[in-house]
RNA sequence: GGCGGCAUAGCCAAGUGGCUAAGGCAGAGGACUGCAAAUCCUUCAUCCUCGGUUCGAGUCCGAGUGCCGCCUCCA
């Protein structure tokens, strides 16, 4: 089956291969880093590195490149209003990222290179610019003259006309074209600065992905991501200047994930309804987080709120079930062959949900479509794992697990833990119980189950005998 | 003003010309249970409106209505 991923380029569906080899070169748009990341990041984050995990899935090694900018405007800004300085800034909400993104099951990088650690790369990179007439100085600033980059608008569909027409006038300076961008920015006094040929200056905000992008996976890359709002001016200022510099295609792929909305309404800080993954995680789990991004396909808006969450959250609550449900009869099958018999249909059927759900994924990484794969899978095997069938086969439930790996390799969405049974005192009341239950002494036994409830514990009664699990706390 | 997206059940959301319109959440009824819990079963939509193409359209085309976004920092 082959991948299929939308490319913001030619506006459709594409087959996707590597250019070279079994090496996918996937570079995604990092955080600036002046503040906790917000939902909206998640998405992107959590997309892609569940994107990254699928095309490993597919037996392609990833080489994924996701960038952190320490250095621009909001971070000099908001370092300026903390009294600290723009590096402890970043270094502080790097360490904040690793956190969150640890929490949400994010898995790093290949490489996570931060503009400051590449101003040389960068110089270099627009004294190319610089020397095959891309650029023209202002006041100070070296800018990419677009005018001289003839395809300019071919990802986000625009044409310079209309950009000077609708584009605001800066009150610096009057630009040669609206729509010219800032390669490297001269230094105000006290602002972090490097010496460059232009001299002290840093990096605009465009150039550090194409210099680093570059450095770690080549002139073309397979795979570039990032929120639909990068499209336009970001990522079309990237294909300007990288393709400029060195004359080949910049990346083949260009895929944009959709908004996260507030009530309807793009989350922005200008109408002040950010929520941080910090912020809800303390409410959620990430697998609920994670579930809930992945309800929705990943090009459209979703709106995060608590009705999506709550039922998120519901349905973790049937896949722990299921979990418990498994774990439940493989315990019981243990050590009694007498529980076993060959179910050859049911062992043919995982590969049909198994297949099933790939091909949603490699449908554009069609992750609601994979999920209902899911809600399937659980009804027909929560079936056969009823303990009143009686006998099962080990090559079920081994593949069975095989089936959950797999969903939990590539969407994480699995909760962490299963049920555990360790507590000594508890297992004395849920055997206390069943003698009492023998005797049909049932308000005796209705009592003990408060007392189990009461210490935590969740007691179900089955045909194979009792079971019982730690009540989660929410 | 220019450009783009979306409109499917109470809510979320797949579906891109053809068997009974996935799946999740919520609701109702039932089976199972000493009672529960879990689980399963049943039930719950002719797909914004109008017109067109077609043997056949949620799916294509046109018009309309509504919502959202980009054109400016932004994931």
């Amino acid at each position: 089956m082959e991948t299929q991923l939308f490319n913001t380029l030619t506006q459709k569906k594409e087959t996707f291969f590597p250019q070279e080899g079994d090496k996918v070169r996937f570079y995604v748009c990092g955080p600036t880093v002046y503040d906790l990341i917000h939902i909206g990041n998640a998405r992107v984050f959590v997309v892609f590195d569940s994107l990254r995990r699928f095309l490993e899935h597919r037996g392609w090694e990833v080489i994924m490149v996701q960038n952190f900018t320490d250095i621009d405007d909001k971070i000099i800004k908001r370092a300026e209003e903390l009294g600290e300085s723009p590096q402890e800034l970043a270094e502080r909400y790097i360490a904040e990222y690793w956190h969150d993104a640890e929490n949400l099951k994010i898995r790093k990088a290949t490489f996570h290179p931060r503009a400051t650690e590449h101003i040389e790369d960068i110089i270099a990179l627009i004294k190319i610019l610089e020397e095959k007439g891309y650029t023209y100085e202002k006041e100070g600033d070296v800018l990419f003259d677009v005018s001289r980059f003839p395809s300019y608008g071919k990802l986000s569909r625009k044409n310079l006309d209309e950009l000077v027409e609708g584009a605001r006038v800066e009150a610096r300076y009057e630009k040669k074209n609206p729509a010219d961008f800032v390669l490297w920015k001269k230094a105000k006094p006290g602002e972090p600065s490097w010496e460059s040929p232009w001299g002290e200056g840093r990096p605009g905000w465009h150039i550090e992905c194409s210099a680093m992008s570059m450095k770690y996976l080549g002139p073309t890359l397979d795979i570039h991501a990032g929120g639909i709002d990068l499209i336009f001016p970001h990522h079309e200022n990237e294909i300007a200047q990288s393709e400029a510099a060195t004359g080949k295609p910049f990346a083949r792929f260009f895929l944009h994930n959709g908004y996260v909305n507030i009530d309807q309404e793009k989350m922005s800080k200008s109408l002040g309804n950010i929520v941080t993954v910090r912020e809800l995680t303390q409410k959620y789990e990430p697998s609920v987080l994670r579930l809930a991004i992945f309800s929705a396909h990943y090009r459209s808006p979703i709106n995060l709120d608590e009705n999506l969450l709550q039922s998120s959250r519901q349905f973790e609550e049937r896949i722990k079930n299921f979990l418990r449900n498994i774990g439940f009869i493989e315990e019981k099958i243990k050590d009694n062959s007498a529980l076993l018999k060959e179910d050859k249909e049911e062992y043919h059927k995982i590969d049909e949900f198994s297949r099933s759900f790939q091909e949603a994924l490699a449908d554009d990484f069609n992750t609601p479509q994979a999920l209902g794969v899911l809600g399937e899978f659980l009804r027909f095997f929560n079936q056969y794992l009823s303990p009143r069938r009686g006998k099962w086969d080990l090559q079920v439930l081994e593949k069975i697990r095989d089936f959950l790996k797999m969903v939990e390799e590539i969407l994480g969405i699995l909760p962490g833990k299963e049920m555990e049974i360790s507590d000594e005192a508890i297992k004395k009341l849920v055997e206390e119980r069943e003698r009492a239950r023998r005797d049909k002494d049932w308000e005796r036994a209705d009592q003990l189950r408060e007392e189990i409830k009461s210490r935590g514990y969740v007691v179900e009664d089955t045909p194979l005998g009792p079971r019982f699990f730690k009540m989660e706390e929410q």
